[in-house]
Formats: C-alpha cells, structure tokens, sequence
DNA sequence: CGCAGGCTTGAGTCCATTCAAGTACAGTGG
DNA sequence: CCACTGTACTTGAATGGACTCAAGCCTGCG
C-alpha cells in the first residue's frame, strides 16, 4: 500500500502507525463489533471468519502481507477476524488513513484494487465450496498456499509449511477436520505430496496437484 | 450510479450511452473474453457464473437495478455473464466511464461501495455455500429473494416472482435440481411457503421463513 | 513418565446425489 | 377443439460421499 504515497506522506504516516504483534488464535476484531484501526499485515496470515449462530464456522477470507485489513469507511466489522499464525501487523487510526484516502485518488485506486482482488478470490472460492468434492477442495486449498507463499519459485517442487491448523483447513474449505485429514492421507498415498511433519508439506510436481483440482 | 453525477455529466454521458434489451439466457459476456463495455442493470436479473472444465457450475453473483456490470480497469471477465431473465440495461463505453471515473471521485466512491456490497455479498454466500443444509439453503436463497425484489415492503407478508429457473437457483446455490425441487416442497409442506404457480411464491410469514435459514 | 493437543484412522449413518419415471403446462399444427 | 411435442418441474428408489462418533497415534512438555 505504502508505494502509493510520497516521501513526506510516508513521513506523516509514520507518526500515526504503531507496529503490534499477535500470536496465533488471538481476535483482532469481532463480528458486529465497532472497527476502530486500519492494519496492513507485515507478516503471517490473518483469517476472516463468519460464524453461525450454532457455532457452525466458515472462514471467508486470508489476508497475506501486505494486504489492508478493515473495510474502508464502515463503522462496523461484517467478519470476525483473528490471527491464523503468528503475525505483524502495523496499525493504523480510522481517521488518519481515511483523510489519506481522501486526498490521495493513486492510494484510492490500490485500495480499490485490493479489494476487487478480494471480490475475484470470494468468488473462485464460491466455486470450490459449492462445486467441488472434498479431494478437489483439499487439492484446491494447497495449490493456494503454495503459490501465495512463495509466488516467486520457479520449477515443479514446492515446499512450504501449512500456516492453518487441519481445523483451520475445514472451516476454510466447508469440510469437517477428520475429512480433511483423510484427503491429505489420499493424496500422500498417491504421491501428490509428502506430509514431512504434520504443517509441512512438499510437493514433488506442481502440475500434478494441479491436476487434482478440478479445474 | 447516475445520482453521483451533475447535470452537466448526465447530459454529457447521454450522448455515449444506448439502452439494449436482451431475453433470458442470453449471454452478455463470456469468461475470459475481452471486456469492451459496462453496462447498468434498469430492469430484471443478470447471473455472473464460473464453469469448471467438466461443466460444473455455479452462479457467484447476481445483479439486480441499478447495478453496474463489468470490472473496472479490468481488459478480461473473470466470470460469465448472462441475462437470467430477460432485461433492459444501459451499455457504456469502456472508455467514457473510465475517463468520468478519473474525474469524479463521488463516483470512483460510489463504485467502491458496490464492489464492497458485492464482496459482503460473496462472504455470506460462502457460508450458505460451505456450512448450511439444502433446506437451509433454500430458504436462504427465497429470503434473499424477497427482501431483494421488494425491498420496501412492509409486514410479515411477501409475493414474488422466482426470477431464476429451478436449474439456475440450483447453480446458485452449489445443489442439483432435484434437490431445489424437494426442499421446495418441503417449506411449502411444512406451510412456510405456498407455491402458487412453479415461480409465483408467496411467503405468509417471512420471520417463519428467516427460522428456516439457519443465521 | 504421564498428559494434552493436534492429527489420523475406522465403522456406521445419513443426507444429497444419481438415475429413472411421471406430471403440468405452453405452444404448435391438424 | 384436440392430439402432439418440448420444456420445466416434481417425485421415487437406490447409491455413495462426507459426516458422526469413537479409538488410537504421535509429539512436545511439564
């Protein structure tokens, strides 16, 4: 986000922003509760949950760095959000960065960027949940993470380590953990993958994994 | 969208804009193809659909008036889109609204907040798609309906019409269309809902109704 | 060592799907 | 007016994939 500004925006920036550390499994922010800060993620994984009123959980959104966390402008959160690894955030007040906003149509459009980005993900994930098997889904999830975490490597193998828990996993994917788990043991039965310890995961051919995807 | 405008703009963008029609099934833009124009929503519905390779579907929008359609800045459609029943809208040139956008920011506003509505809309949609029942999805989906079609109404009582078949509601939904059809029957023999012709509903209590959605 | 938490595996159940008829209705042509 | 046809929808029976419930397995930690 910080490209769109100039040195002395930055400048002023910087006296409003505080850097914050969460450890896994803490909320940021609840559902329905007022948003107070803007906070742009500097390093681990955030997850936007909404939650139904058995206790049903879908996850409906990861944040990476550097994405913006905080809908612009409205006084009120329409997602639970909470920290899905341990992460850095560097916050930034409700006032300061809307007056940034205002003033600045090239901060405008990366924020309007973002959030279209968002609107793609939401929606190549409505596919996944509403059309694919739980072997796809699980297959699906991966190939994610693998290409978010690292965009840059080159070649077929892949190696990372799974920053959400198998429970994590299910609400992400609208499956229950033990199917999850069993997915995981298919595709490793398979060759798709190597479970080297339960969080890290390596994948021989990216293709392969792609091939399982349904799409 | 028209109302972020002065008068001086209306009559300027008058001169690039063209009313079309289209009947139900047409299809207005396809996946990856080129975007060459937006175009608001004056009347009916408009689906927005992703296909995977083998033919599955599922609709991850829907637009109602005065929606705008199309991406902005964007030169491919990451998803199909397709009249759901017949509709008028207002084309615009990719151009002419790109170049208004950059010089009014109540507008460039006015699209952020359609595209934050959308993103809302996509996440609550996750969560019918991954954790609900049939039944419950169902009854989501007429609610969404109702309060979408007539807004204003006031009291318990709803009448509307379906304005998507039994196969579109089921791609919406992440369902076949045998299972739409039983749980229809069910809320209608469970009185929640009478089915007056195949698409007339009407709905006695809508609070009935909204227990059926399980949120 | 014992314990707790996260994960895996197994057995049985149930809900949504698949496959297969059957119904309702609008449009068409005799 | 009535048969004929096609489309949209409904209903039934059987199947199967994901869920539930229940054990068991690792691994880190006190």
């Amino acid at each position: 986000m910080c490209g769109a500004l100039s040195a002395d925006e930055l400048l002023a920036l910087s006296a409003h922003t505080r850097l914050v550390n969460h450890e896994s499994g803490d909320e940021l922010a609840g559902e329905k509760m007022p948003a107070e800060s803007y906070a742009t993620v500097i390093r681990g994984v955030v997850k936007l949950t909404k939650t139904l009123e058995d206790g049903r959980q879908q996850i409906v959104g990861l944040q990476f760095a550097p994405d913006l966390l905080g809908r612009l402008n409205a006084n009120e959160n329409a997602v639970s959000v909470e920290a899905a690894s341990d992460v850095n955030l560097c916050r930034i007040p409700k006032a300061a960065l809307e007056r940034m906003v205002k003033s600045n149509p090239a901060l405008a459009e990366r924020l309007m960027s973002q959030t279209l980005r968002e609107l793609d993900e939401a929606r190549d994930w409505m596919v996944t949940l509403g059309r694919k098997t739980a072997a796809e889904k699980v297959a699906s999830f991966l190939l994610l993470i693998a290409t978010h975490l690292d965009p840059e490597a080159v070649g077929e193998k892949r190696k990372f380590d799974l920053p959400l828990s198998r429970a994590d996993i299910a609400d992400f994917l609208g499956l229950t953990i033990e199917t999850v788990s069993r997915q995981m043991s298919k595709l490793k039965a398979d060759g798709v993958i190597s479970i080297v310890a339960n969080r890290h995961i390596e994948v021989p051919k990216l293709s392969k994994l792609k091939a399982c995807c349904g799409s």
